[in-house]
DNA sequence: GTGAAAGCGCTAACAA
DNA sequence: TTGTTAGCGCTTTCAC
């Protein structure tokens, strides 16, 4: 049986500034100097304006506001996967640090469809944001190659240090040698790589990390350890694994680039009966929460999520409060986190 | 070294609809129609226009749109953890939806900040979106109970059917009882709950879906086995586990009403040297991406989250179309997914 | 300290 | 078929 419908306040809000400025008895210049908060309003002319406020429940209309300032307060947020954990935490961090300065964040999961990469940056341009965080690799090559360089955007984990645009992110290069180190400390010399696609930097970048590292130990380029997946899931990872150590002479050690791909990895070697770390160890990145909930618990380069996050937000509000102001780059510290898995 | 400044695109687009109208010799009225796809255009004219909207490089700018139709296009989605897969996965499933309609979707993590609840129902109010859907118990809970009734929202996973909001979700006391049926299949006596806080709806049904299995089964309620969490992320999981196993007479069998609770419930179990599913067994809900991914797999019982998002999107749009409808409640069917832990 | 009035860029009557 | 015009609700000079 349907309730009763309830008796409340209609769905619609009728109440202009002008309503309340009748309701108030003063002008509607004056109603807005009251509720931007703006001095050189008498006290006694606030709290008659305050009062109508209540009395009518009166709620600004932004878009209206946003017509005439230019401005939306909407911090677009394009992420490849909002069910990746490593970006819902950026997001969080993003998420603070906008709510903080009086910003809503409009995330658009730019993985969902494909091919339609310029229309998140159109949102810009017409004006339905003020600035934009981008989080996905492929967007951001393609807005670096492309006029949106112009654009109040800042690039976060994938970016580009030659080019214009404010960025934040860790040293890739680094990382992965750091991860590799770690497995060459430990005896291996066979070390498997499960990386992304090349035409991200930042896969470029880890991938030359393992490189170095492994030359560091005199231990020479082998492409048949190296394998290239198209996304980061965990089926992915497996998938990788798998082909890894069907070959003759499989690897000791698997370095992936991402943990989600090094828990798939760790699946598909228990599938084949393999341990780890003692039969094959295993070291994953960016140190989601669930790489420390599973047995082993995987060892990780753990990225700092939520500051990443958060940089991103304060160098996009720095580039929007001065857009002249020259907007640093920033690389943040990243961190070898030991656990069971290698 | 900085790189030179690339000639490009001015950054500002001034580029008004009657700089258009101005460049191709007509009203602004036409151009309007032109963008809007009106019919009642000659082709002539209609080509005038696009090519000078091309050579312009003509945005419309929403925010004038919006004030003038009254309308945003944008979806307010509301979650408790934009972390959490389950959530995430929804989001998804709303985006799609969303964006195959023109919407874009806002999402606001309700968690992130506590004691802001009534603000984000006011991002309606100031018709900064257009209708919004509530994934938040929290937020759900107190909507229902304040003047919220009104606006356009619908309820996803947590709902009163009692109540005039639209909402989908699951039969969580089937659920549970399913869940708690498979465990007295298997011949447990012993099953620890480990459950959300009782102000929600959908924790007191699962509760009683647990109860009611275990009476069908003759078997008495014990509160000794009955924990309260207040989140539901790994280590909430770990420290019920913890409590309930501390007890001189511990459970054979855990459910717990989140996948993360129960993987976090794992990891205490193996920390306690207990095997799964030998010691304890263990079942979880939701089904998120990486309860298939550890060992043992994690036994849960699966939402259908996309669906569950494409509905809930579906239902608004369906509301904002005509808000005179009467938009129907929905419950999906769940199921049981048997893996290693239960 | 307060008000009148001019728009911000767009859509939708209504005219022509 | 196309143009004219009046706002949408707000901020912001510029007077008073």
């Amino acid at each position: 049986m349907p309730p009763a419908v309830l008796n409340s306040l209609p769905t619609e809000n009728p109440v202009s500034i002008s309503a309340v400025a009748a309701h108030a008895g003063v002008s509607v210049a004056t109603v807005s100097r009251v509720m931007n908060e703006q001095s050189g309003v008498r006290a006694p002319t606030r709290e008659k304006v305050l009062a109508s406020v209540a009395a009518l429940g009166y709620r600004m209309n932004h878009l209206a506001r946003s017509l005439r300032t230019a401005e939306s307060r909407m911090l677009l947020t394009m992420v490849p996967d909002v069910g990746n954990p490593f970006y819902a935490q950026i997001v969080r961090g993003i998420d603070t640090v906008a709510r903080e300065h009086g910003y809503f964040v409009l995330l658009c999961d730019t993985g969902a469809d494909e091919g339609r990469e310029r229309s998140y940056f159109d949102l810009l341009r017409m004006h339905r944001a003020d600035g934009a965080i981008c989080l996905d690799p492929d967007t951001v090559q393609h807005a670096l190659s492309h006029e949106s360089i112009n654009l109040p955007w800042v690039a976060c984990c994938e970016f580009d240090p030659g080019v214009a645009v404010p960025y934040v992110g860790i040293d890739n290069h680094r990382a992965a040698s750091d991860a590799v180190a770690h497995l060459l400390a430990r005896g291996h010399r066979r070390i498997g790589l499960i990386n992304s696609d090349k035409r991200y930097l930042y896969a470029r970048q880890r991938q030359q990390g393992y490189l170095d590292a492994l030359a560091g130990a005199g231990i020479a380029r082998d492409d048949t350890l190296m394998r290239t997946v198209q996304g980061v899931d965990y089926e992915a990872g497996s998938a990788a694994a798998l082909e890894l150590m069907a070959q003759p002479d499989a690897p000791t050690a698997i370095f992936a680039v991402s943990d989600t791909l090094a828990i798939g990895v760790m699946s598909a070697l228990r599938q084949l009966g393999k341990r780890v770390p003692e039969d094959v160890a295993v070291i994953g990145f960016d140190d989601i929460a669930v790489a420390a909930q599973i047995a082993p618990g995987l060892t990780t380069i753990a990225q700092p999520m939520r500051e990443l996050g958060e940089t991103a937000a304060r160098l996009l509000l720095a580039r929007l409060a001065d857009p002249q102001a020259q907007v640093p780059g920033v690389v943040l510290p990243h961190q070898l986190v030991l656990r069971g898995s290698a």
